[in-house]
DNA sequence: TTTATTCGGAAACGACCATTCCCTATTATC
DNA sequence: GATAATAGGGAATGGTCGTTTCCGAATAAA
């Protein structure tokens, strides 16, 4: 069931909530239209369900990548790093269901715009949290505003999984090099 | 004819392309269903006026953020500034097309792709333009990269339309006090 | 072995979609 | 003033959508 859940969430990632049908989602799901809808209320569950599971997918990924820092300003790095990963390639064209969601969905359906909302601000707090850190640990001045700078980093971040999606190139040592200035 | 495209294109930005009916754009433009197909061969052709003109408009508000600036620098802080303004409130909501063409359409349409790409790579080239400037006149440090600096910017500024499009809230003089950073 | 129950599959249904067609005013032309 | 031409409005249409319902197979209980 999580397999097939997995197979849905890519259809959504790369054709959004609308354009996918219901026979898409059979159809990538390996599930007779019955079968969706008896383990899933309707189409909309089926979103939400993959939703659910993409942001924790996501968050693990965002968390191993910090984890691979000696500090503050390291961990910092390595999640921009990650970022831009994702936004390339294949990953960057399927799109990240969070900007779909926002951009999609967020405006007329108050659940997902609720979702979508409370995991910008786990994002934010968690880079924000990645700053403190590197103040504590000396990797990163003290002057550095935590919130503003957390802010920007997740519009940059957001930004990135959109022009990955146009699928311009997005060179990850330069660009977060370029990023790394806003802790000095 | 020029009216009733705006108000076509306020509802593709409101609600993306596959969620806006031919009934939603005939209420908004005020039009019958015969005399929009009279116009425009199809829907799709009404969306790429509609994406057409909106990058007219964007690009003239822009460029006369720009012109109220002394130097190089100024210059970009009030693009920079401006595009937080329209990130935010009604407007915010209301969000981009660029942005919605590329995380909705962009995947499947490469008709749509090659506008956003053309349209991502006219404001970086524009944002480069400014930072030269900036380094001409001495507002801008030689240092910086332009183009790196201006890809990033450009994330920023996409990244900055989904957030708003979230409805969280964007401190316009404080964001882009961060960011100004990148310019060190 | 028989019965009850759960599970997946496929056909059926009503609603709504994009598109076409036709009709009616209104304007321009002679 | 009559007529041709055009623009706009709205009903009709074929197709597809999301959803429901029903049916058969497989499994567990008795």
């Amino acid at each position: 069931m999580d397999t097939a859940l997995d197979r849905a969430l890519r259809v959504f990632r790369e054709r959004g909530y609308h354009a996918t049908s219901i026979g898409d989602l059979t159809a990538a799901m390996r599930l007779a239209t019955g079968s969706v809808y008896k383990a899933f209320r309707d189409k909309h569950a089926v979103f939400l369900a993959a939703f659910e599971r993409y942001t924790a997918v996501r968050g693990e990924q965002t968390r191993s990548a910090a984890a691979r820092g000696g500090n503050g300003r390291e961990r910092l790095r390595n999640v921009l790093l990650s970022y831009v990963e994702h936004s390339q390639g294949v990953e960057g064209r399927r799109g990240c269901l969070v900007v779909g969601s926002a951009v999609e969905l967020s405006a007329v359906d108050p659940a997902v715009r609720a979702r979508v909302s409370a995991q910008l601000e786990t994002n934010e707090n968690f880079i924000a949290g990645l700053i403190r850190e590197g103040q504590a640990d000396g990797s990163i001045p003290g002057h550095v505003d935590a919130d503003d700078t957390a802010r920007l980093m997740i519009c940059i971040t957001q930004g990135m999984r959109v022009v990955g999606k146009a699928r311009l190139p997005l060179d990850g040592p330069r660009l977060v090099g370029v990023a790394m200035k806003l802790l000095a």
